[in-house]
DNA sequence: ACCAACGGGACAGCCCGTTCCT
DNA sequence: AGGAACGGGCTGTCCCGTTGGT
C-alpha cells in the first residue's frame, strides 16, 4: 500500500496500447497509423506510450510479436500441430477461414500480409520479423504435408516446401484480391479453389 | 525574376511526371510518395505539377489509369487476346513473368497489387479505378478459358470464373510472398507451382 | 477585315473581368478574392487578365474606379446634385436605400466600406483611391447641405462638414452591423434612425 | 536534439499566443494574419501553438472571446451598469472614446467590428460569436436607455432597442471612416455628432 | 488580344519525439 | 507510471506572376 499515484497495473496499459495500436495500424497502415489517434483511442498520453515503447518503429514491431503472431499461431499453426489428418485438417482451417470470416475482415485484409507488402521494401528491420513469421507459417504447412506423407495422406511425389508457399501465397492473395473487390462473397469462392488444389495433393482413393 | 520558357511539349512533361510519380509510388506507396522527390527527379516544379494535375490523388489515378494500365494490358491481356491455344498461352505468360522478373521487380512488387492493398480501404475512387482494372484482367483470364473449352483445351466441369479469380489472386499472393521474403528463387518456385494448377484445368490427353 | 485571330473587342473583355473582380472582391475581400476565380468565371486566361491589368493591385484599384465609382456616383452623388429641397432629396436617398436592399445586399455589405477597411491600413494608393472617394460622398453631401441652408431648408448653427462626415459613417455603420447581423429588418430600423438625424437638421416649420 | 523544457506557466503562454494573435489579427485581418509571424513575434513554436489551439479558426475565436470581449466589456459594458445617470453616462463613455483615441487607435480601428467586416459573410461559427458580442453591447446600451427612461432622464418617446441599434452602428461606422482617412481630429468631430444625438435623446430640461 | 505552360514561394496543418514534473 | 507542454520539421495545397508563342 501507499505505492504513490503511479498506475498499478503498467501491463494493462501496454497491452491497451499494443491493442489500439494494431487496430490503427491495421486500418491505416503503419507509416500512415497516427500516434496521436492510438492516444485519443486508448485515453492515454504521450508519457505513456513512450515510457513503453521507444518509439513508432518499436510500437510496430511489438504489434507483430504480441499480437499478430500469437493470433495466427492460434487459427493457423496450433490446429495443424498433432492432427492426425493433417491434409484433411488444412482443407479444413481453410473453410473455417471462409465461414467465418465477414465483411470487416474482408475490408481490412490480413494484418501480416498488410505489413509485409508495405513494410518489406522499406525496413529491414520489419522485414525480418514479419519474414521470420511467414516461415513458421510456411514451417507449419510443410511440416503438416510431410507428416501427410507418413501417414499415406499425401502423395509421394508433392514437393513439400514449394507447395506450402504456394498454399500460403494464394492464401493471402485471396484475402488482398477480396480486400480490393470488397467481397465476401468472392473471397469464399476463391478459397473453394484453394481447397481444391489442397486436396489435389491427396492421394487418390483406391 | 523567373528566367524560364514555356515548354513546347507539354506532353512531355506530363509524361514524365507520370513516370517519376510511378516510380516514387512503387517505391513507397501512394500515400508515402512525396511530392518534393517527384519534382526533384524530374526537375520540375511545383507550378509545372500543379499545371498538370490539380491534386495528389488525381495523379495517383492517372498513373494507375496512362501508366499501370497499358502496361498489364500488354503483359497479361493481349498474349490471350487471339491464343488460339488459350489455356498454353495463359501458362506460358506465367513462366514468362517467373523467367523475366528480376530482383528489383520482386522487390518492389506488382504496382497494382501494392495500390490495392494500401487504398482499396481507404479511398472509394482508387478502390474503383483498381477494381476495375483487376476486374479488366480476370475477365481477360475467364474469356480464356471460356475459349479454351470451346477448342477442347480445357476440362468441362471447370468453373471459368472462379478459376480466374483464383489465378490472378493467387498469382499476386506469389509477388507478395517474393517481395516479403525478398526471393526471387522462392517468386519463380511459387510460379511453378500456379503453372501446375493451370495444368491441372487442361483435359487430359487420350 | 482580315484582322488575324485576336478579340475584336478587348474593351468587352476588360469589362468582363472588371465585373467579375468586382464580384470576387465583394464576397471574399481582396487579399482572398482569387485570381483563379475570377479567370474561371469569365472563361478567361491569365494572359487576357495581364494583358489588361500589370497586377493584382491595379485590377483592384480599376474595380473601385470603374466599377464602384459610378455605381456610387449614380446612387449618392447625381440625385443630390440639382435637387431643389436637397435635405428632403437626401432623406429619400436613405429611405430609398432601405427599400431596396435586400438579403444579398446585406449579406455582403457595401463595397467600398469593406475594402477600404480592409485595404485602408494595408496599402497607401488603396487608400487614397478610396479616400478619394470617401471625400467626394462626404463633399456631395455637404454641398447638399449647404444649399439647404440657403435655401432656408437646413438650420442656420448646423456644421455642414461634420454633419456629412456623421451621416456617411453612421450610413455605413449601419451597412456594417446589418451584415453582421445578418438582418435586414434591423438594417431598415437603424436607416431610419438616421432618416430621423437628418430631419433633426431641418428647420422647424413655423 | 530538442534542448527545450516544458514551461511551468503553460497559462502564460496560452495568454502570450492569445495577445500576440490579437495584434496580428488586428494589423492584417483573420485571413491574413500569419501563424509564423505569431509564432516569430513571441518566440514560440508549431507544437506550442498547435497544443492549445487545434487550428487557426479556433485560435480566431479564442482571441475574440478572451481578448476582445473583455476589453470591450470593461469599457463599454461596466460603465453603464450601475450609472445613476445612464444617458450621462453613456454620453460620457463616447466622449472619452474622442479623448483617449489615437493614432495607432484610428490606423487599425475596432477590432471587433473589422472581425465582423471580415468574418461575418465568410463563417457562420465566427458569425455566431461576433454577433453575439454585438448583441450584448446593444443590450447594454439598451438598458441604459430603458434605465433612463426610468429616472426621467430619457424621453417617452425614444425607442430603446432602434436608437441603441443606432448608437452602436454609428460609433463603429465612425470609427471605421476614421480608419480610412487616417485622421484622428475627423474621429473626434465624428463622435462629436454621435454625442449630439445622444443628447437628443434627453428631456428637455424645464 | 489572348493563351498554355511553368516558376517559385508561402501558408496551415500535422506529426513524432523529448523534457520536466508528479 | 503517466501526463502536460513544447520543439522543429515536413507535406500538400495554392497562389501570383512571367514567358514564349499564336
Amino acid at each position: 500500500m501507499s505505492e504513490s499515484s503511479p498506475n498499478k497495473q503498467p501491463d494493462l496499459t501496454r497491452h491497451t496500447l499494443l491493442e489500439a495500436a494494431f487496430a490503427e495500424i491495421h486500418r491505416h497502415g503503419f507509416q500512415a497509423a497516427s500516434i496521436k489517434q492510438i492516444l485519443t483511442d486508448t485515453g492515454l498520453s504521450k508519457g505513456a506510450l513512450y515510457h513503453h515503447f521507444p518509439d513508432k518503429k518499436t510500437l510496430g514491431i511489438a504489434v507483430v510479436e504480441e499480437r499478430v503472431r500469437p493470433v495466427l499461431a492460434a487459427l493457423m499453426f496450433e490446429p495443424l500441430r498433432d492432427a492426425p489428418e493433417p491434409l484433411t485438417a488444412l482443407r479444413e482451417i481453410i473453410r473455417a477461414k471462409a465461414r467465418t470470416t465477414d465483411a470487416l475482415g474482408v475490408e481490412l485484409g490480413c494484418p501480416l500480409n498488410n505489413l509485409m507488402q508495405e513494410m518489406s521494401p522499406l525496413d529491414e528491420d520489419f522485414r525480418r520479423h514479419l519474414g521470420e513469421l511467414f516461415e513458421e507459417w510456411v514451417a507449419a504447412i510443410s511440416d503438416a504435408l510431410r507428416r501427410g506423407k507418413l501417414a499415406g495422406e499425401v502423395r509421394g511425389d508433392v514437393n513439400v516446401r514449394e507447395s506450402a508457399l504456394f498454399i500460403v501465397s494464394a492464401l493471402e492473395g485471396c484475402v488482398g484480391m477480396s480486400k480490393n473487390l470488397q467481397s465476401v462473397k468472392t473471397f469464399k469462392s476463391c478459397l473453394a479453389q484453394l481447397a481444391g488444389f489442397v486436396e489435389s495433393l491427396r492421394i487418390a482413393p483406391a
